[in-house]
DNA sequence: TTAATAAAAGACTAAAAGCTCCTTTACCTG
DNA sequence: CAGGTAAAGGAGCTTTTAGTCTTTTATTAA
């Protein structure tokens, strides 16, 4: 479904988010080693969304990632967008350039179902909807 | 959403099933071309199907790739889980190992809708099922 | 104003996916 | 049985995705 750069960036971006509500920044270490991610791998990633504007950082002591106010509205199918394209959310099923209710591939209608409901999951799903049940621990990120 | 493999595998079977059922074989030049995908790499594709039993072929003059009538019921689940495997009809939207109803992802519960959605479209749509449009040519495979 | 901290940048390596080419094997037809 | 046809098998190439390493730049605090 997601590329796995864009699965390590939703997970990081709910995890600085349920940091940044409480006032803390993250610092790429903490993330990877709370979030069980590659370091530099998920420092490269985060350093784009933060070139993207989806993520604010400071360098220096006591710096690290954070999300404004603003930031904790993000839906999902932002972070989506930005690391995978729209191509899962606008694209046809079997991969055809062509491909519309005007001339469909075989599974059109059905598969386009299939990608609204997704578009509505990921454009209705904001980052700061999470927090509690982060907090609860009803849904979590990581083992441990 | 599929891997380009799977992609190209289902068009392909859709369309050796389209041609089997008025009793042809189909060479790989003439799907590659029809389909305009690569001639060597849906060779390779479709010489997979064919050791994992979900195709026939036959060597030599006038051989070629075709479905008995038992293939023309064949799911498309079939193909996308003999060529993706399973992780996207089973696995965590974030790509979390360890992520159930009991130990859930913050996704998760959406998420399993849409996969579900998914598995049943893909369970319930038969390869056989698509030849009237694709004649009628209310539903296409490739440009022209 | 220097030392420590932490992100940014850029060059690099590894693995997987996508794709090609060449040789062999099976089958059919004249 | 010889020649042509078509899939099968296997080795190898290319591109993309995933991941690493090293140096630089910015910030803070002693």
């Amino acid at each position: 479904m997601f590329s796995k750069t864009c699965e390590y960036a939703i997970r990081a971006m709910l995890y600085i988010a349920q940091r940044s509500a409480k006032g803390h920044k993250s610092s790429i270490r903490n993330i990877a080693q709370t979030l069980n991610l590659p370091e530099p791998f998920i420092a490269k990633v985060l350093q784009d969304l933060v070139r993207k504007e989806l993520l604010q950082s400071t360098k220096g002591p006591g710096g690290g990632f954070f999300l404004d106010k603003a930031g904790l509205e993000m839906p999902l199918v932002s972070i989506v967008v930005a690391v995978d394209g729209n191509r899962l959310l606008s694209g046809c099923g079997l991969g055809l350039e062509e491909c519309s209710d005007a001339r469909p591939c075989p599974i059109h209608f059905e598969f386009k179902k299939l990608r609204t409901g997704l578009q509505e999951l990921l454009g209705s799903a904001k980052l700061g909807e999470f927090l509690h049940q982060l907090e609860n621990r009803s849904a979590f990120l990581s083992r441990d």
